[in-house]
This record gives C-alpha cells, structure tokens and sequence, in this order.
DNA sequence: TTGAAAGCGCTAACAT
DNA sequence: ATGTTAGCGCTTTCAA
C-alpha cells in the first residue's frame, strides 16, 4: 500500500476478486450483497483509504441542484445589498460548488411579499432555501412547510426560536452586546449614564435583540457596577429618536447610546445636528446610513455581522449537504467584527450601486 | 436556444457540422484548424455562451497538483499553530479543491532551517508553494529560485517588497497601524503620551513594522495632533522591555502603548507587574501570551491578522489558478480585526495543542 | 485540416 | 448475489 498512490473503486474491486458493481452496492449500501463479500469489502475501503472521486461521481450524476434565496430587496438597504454581493460572488463559482442559487427578493416592509416569494419558492421546488426569516410568524410558516416537504432550509442573519434548520449561521447576539459594551464603558466618560435603544418592530419579529440588551447589560453589572443605564423602546423614525433623546439627555448625563438595531443612524443624526458633548455611540450593522455616520465621527462603533460572508457561507454549507454529504453543526456563529473608522475601508469599499445585469438572477419583485 | 439548456461539446460540434476534436481545437487554439471553421465554431460558442464543464475536464486531466506551504513550526507559537489550523481544515477539502497540500515547517529562530526547507520544497517540484517569509532575505532568494523554475509563489502574512508572487495575502498594515490609534486615543487619558515600541529583529525583516508605525503616526497627526508620542527600538526579551519601559515611565506620563508586533505581551507582562495606573496596551497578534493577556486585561486591544483564513485563502486561490485558471489580484488584503476581550472567544476558543496525527501531513523537522 | 475512438472514475440499468 | 456495460463531458492520441 503506497501512501500516495490514489486507489479507486477498480483497484477495490481488483484487490477483493469482485466486480466494480458490488463494491458500488456495498458503498452506498445497496443490499443485494453478501454478508461475507461486504465485510470484506468494506474492510479494504477502510485499509486503503479509499476516497470516492467527486470529480467522476458528480459527473455521471450530474444532478443539477437548485436552491433558492429569499432575502430582502437589495436596492432597500446596504445591508442586504451585501446579502447579494456575497450570492453575486458565490455565484461566480456555482459550477465549482455543483448548485445554481436563484434569489428571491421580498420588501422589508411587507409581510406579503415575503409570503409570495414563500409561495413562488414551494412551486418551484428547490433543493434547499436560504432565508433571512426578517418576519418571525411568516418565517416560522414557511419554515414548517419545507419541513412537511423536506426541504432542507438554512436560516441567516435571523433565528426563529424552537426551529431546527439545517444550521443557523449569524452572530451572537449576546456576546454582540457584551462587545459594545466593553468599548463603550472603554471609551465614554466615567460619570454618565448609558442609555440601550431598541427598535418596537425589530423588537416583536427579532428575540435576539433582548439578547444583545442582556449581553450589554451583564457585561455592565459584571465589569463595571456602578454605572447607571436606561432602556427605551422607539418606534422606527427620526422623530421617535429625536423625541426621546431631548427628553433622556434633558434628564440624565448620558455618556454613551447603544443602538440595538441598524437603525443606529437615528440616533447619529440626533447627535450631528444638536451636537450634544462626550456621547459615544455604537450600534449594528453597515446600512449606508450609518456608515455615512460613522465617517463624520457620529457613530464611533459598530458591529459588523458581515452578511455578505453569511450567505457565502450558506451557499457552501448547501454545496457541502447536498454533493459532499456533510451535515454542518446546527449553528455556525461568526465573529463579532468592531467597525470604527480606520478599519472601515476594508469592510466595505463600496456605497450601494444598483446593478442591472440581472440576467443570471431571477428576482421576483 | 433554450435558456436553460446546458450546451456540451458535443452539441457544438452538431451544430457546427464538425467533430468534437475540431471543437477542442479551437477551444484551447491548439492550431490545425482552418480559419472557416475556426470562426464558425467561435460563432456558435459564444451564441451559445458555451462553458465548459469543469468535472468532466478536470477528471479527464486527472492531473494531481500539489503544493507546498512553507511556515513556521506551530508548535512553536499560537500564531503559527492557527495557520497550520487552516492548513488542516483546508486539506478537508482538498479534493473538492482538486489538490494536495504539503507541510514545510521551519523555525523561527533559524534562517538555515527556512533554507533547508526551501531546498527540500524544490527537490519535490511542487506545482506551487504558499510561503510566510519572514526571513526578508531567504525568502528573496527562494523566491527568484521559484521565478527561475516557474512555479508559482502565494506569499502570505509578510510581503517581500519588489517581487510579484502570484498574489500577497495578508493585511495592510499602514491601516493597522491608524486602526491602533484611533483606538488608543478613543480609550486612552487625553494628558499623556503614546509609546510606539518595535522589535529590532523583525524591524530588520519586515518592512511592514514601519507602515505600522507610520499609520499610527499618520492618524495622530490628522486627528489629534497635540498628542505626543516616542519611539522605541527593543529585542525581543523581556528585560529589554522592562529597562525600556521603566525608564519611558520614569521620564514621562505614558497613556498609550503601542507594540507593532506580536511581542506585545513583554509590555503587557510588565504592566501586570508593575501595575502603572492608566496605559492602555495594544498591539498585534493572537498569539499565546497575549490572549492570555488580554484576557486579564493586561493589554487591552489585538489586531488579529486571521492567519488562519490567510492560509485557507492561499491554498484555494491556488485551486482556482491552477484548475480554473484564474488569475488572482496581485494583492488580497484582509480586514484589519479589532480583538478585545469580548469577542476574543468567537476568534480564538483554543489554545495551541500539540496534535499527534500528522500523519497526513510531511513534515521537514 | 479533420475525425474517430479510447478512457478519466464513477453510477445505474440491465444481465446473469 | 454478482457481473457487465453504457455513458456523464471532456482531453488526447492516432489515423485519415
């Protein structure tokens, strides 16, 4: 047995005294096949390392998988502008992964269009889905009926409690919280307090933003007890924030907000316009807003969730299921990434441009 | 024409009223074609917007390629135990990727360990080779050696300046270097100078340790320019560090430290010992100490360089430029990735282990 | 200048 | 229960 000589299912078939069908029968567990010739059989697979060529297996099976992408409108936000870059880019080596990805756009503001992308999807029967599940009960809708048809789903950038798809791939939430908080207790002035903004409808449709507050909130009392916070639920406008901001900031000293949600850019505008001194701000997500924000210095941090490597990742963990045969782990977490000015260029070099080479792209908007 | 049909060679050569042999011709301008027939097929291709199937192709070439990747013992730092990580979990894969990785590791206290590995590397005519060099002129003369052989190079962690690898995959570090000061200075005592120390030897062999510098400096002067700052040259000892730093301290009031290398835990050991009130600590690298350090809080923020995903983008840029014939961009920068404490985790959850099973990797030490 | 044919490693249908 | 064989889409050799 040479180390690098590369056996394949002739050489298997040589060494046993069978033909090249029944070692196929005992490698996919076929039956047909005699107890004693299969043990012997699976007994030189194993002594000589055996692995099937991919090459020539998805040659001849020659299955073209399909799997479908349900995510927000790309021309609504940079954020899920993202989201199609990285499906833009996976795309480009959709032959290399064995699987064609056709995206289906929902609005971020209507419940209705993500049920009709639901709908559009069953009927074209993919072989996977991919979704951010932005709408809890319509996620959860759609996500029970791929189940009934065994569709296998992957969910991103948002979890749906009590589900199991075939692996959650995002951020933590909690440990996002604690994040921010240890560099807003880092950088804010000592005497003042925090004030934890959340975002009403995110609030309903999203649990993980309690648990970026419970992150924020535990890293305080652990590290550093003494200082005070406050939470506000605000709907999502600029008045809500403005509102809120004159009144809190009328009351207390605060030294730092932290923005549960991407709509960190409200209250980076509150702090442009009345400049108010020694507030740090920090929230989520690259939307053009607030990086905008964040390069006049408004917004000081913010989380990265990286959607783009989200959906890559989607993509490849369906390329592994589907032809590799790899069940991934039920959640695959990404790193927290700290955005701050400096390192933003690298993150994201480019504003949002509305692309019209949609060709290779089935949109349903 | 039908949208979604896949159009093979053989439908071609129908088309075109040829063989598939003419077809190939053409296809790879191997010659003995006629220049009718050339433009007839070239015609057909393109109106069919042919691509060629890449299992079948790569299966009939079945050409094994291997390369080699040229690093430091990972037993003899964290860092470099993360990129043999990578270089294991990329072998996983490395039949999907269509090529076989072998491990050169030399140590990163002898250059004459690196010259020997590079010996060996070509003695095995490799059909390319990843290296970190971080012997700036051994890595130059394995370098021209590789040019003169044609086999490609993918240098990644330390660039060697004046050559063209097939790309450089590494961070930038003048952007790392601005990244640490605004982090300083965000987090730091506004009364009080910054430190910049650097380690002679990797001065000597880097000349990305004074981009570092001159980011830093850069940022300072755009954004706060009243800050004053110093800076030191060390060896790499502890004693250097704890003579240096006592005597900085002694004669000014330090609020800031940065290390621009992975010797950051020197100052970071001092600080713990002799626990000066108000220097914030930063510096590079996941390495040993300083996780553990930033972990008791010691040193405060890490620019992680992630050579891990270093290592794992240079091997499947190999595979796409090899089997898919892509040509990479000359350089491929990674984000800057701010590590504090909180987020360490997702970034690093183990320590260095000393793993047995290298029987899958050839090994030179 | 062109065509025919073998074969890469595997699957699956069919034959025994 | 086991063997035989066609063919997946392509490259390459050899023949015409």
């Amino acid at each position: 047995m040479l180390k690098n000589k590369k056996y394949g299912i002739k050489d298997i078939a040589k060494i046993a005294n069978v033909s090249i069908g029944t070692i196929d029968r005992v490698l996919h567990n076929r039956g047909r096949v005699s107890d004693l010739t299969k043990q012997k059989v699976e007994e030189i697979i194993s002594r000589l390392n055996y692995k099937p060529n991919i090459m020539a297996r998805s040659l001849v099976i020659n299955k073209k998988y399909t799997i479908a992408l349900l995510t927000v409108d790309y021309n609504e936000e940079y954020y899920w502008h993202q989201v199609y870059e990285g499906a833009q880019n996976i795309m480009t080596k959709s032959d290399k992964l064995g699987l064609s990805v056709e995206v289906y756009l929902y609005s971020i503001k209507s419940k209705k269009s993500f049920e009709e992308c639901g709908r559009k999807i069953l009927k074209s029967k993919p072989d996977g889905i991919i979704m951010a599940p932005i709408f809890l009960n319509e996620g959860l809708s759609l996500y029970e009926r791929c189940r009934n048809l065994s569709i296998p789903v992957i969910m991103f950038d948002t979890n749906i409690p009590d589900t199991k798809p075939l692996t959650f791939i995002g951020t933590d939430s909690y440990q996002g919280g604690r994040v921010m908080a240890e560099l807003l207790t880092l950088s804010a002035d000592k005497n003042g307090k925090f004030a934890i903004l959340h975002f009403d409808l995110e609030l309903d449709n999203s649990p993980q933003i309690m648990e970026r507050q419970r992150g924020f909130i535990s890293y305080l009392n652990e590290k550093s007890p003494e200082r005070e916070y406050l939470v506000r639920v605000l709907n999502n406008s600029r008045h809500s924030y403005d509102r809120h901001l004159d009144e809190i900031l009328k009351k207390d000293k605060i030294s730092g907000i932290f923005v549960t949600t991407a709509t960190t850019y409200y209250a980076g505008f509150f702090l442009r316009e009345k400049n108010p001194k020694g507030i740090i701000l920090g929230g989520y997500d690259l939307v053009d807003n607030n990086i905008r924000l964040l390069r006049t210095g408004n917004i000081r941090f913010l989380i990265n969730q990286n959607p783009r490597r989200q959906v890559e990742q989607s993509v490849m963990t369906f390329s592994d299921f589907l032809i590799y045969k790899q069940t991934p782990n039920p959640k695959t977490l990404f790193p927290i990434e700290i955005i701050i000015r400096n390192n933003l260029p690298a993150h994201s070099n480019k504003l949002p441009i509305v692309n019209h080479h949609l060709d290779t792209i089935k949109s349903t908007t």
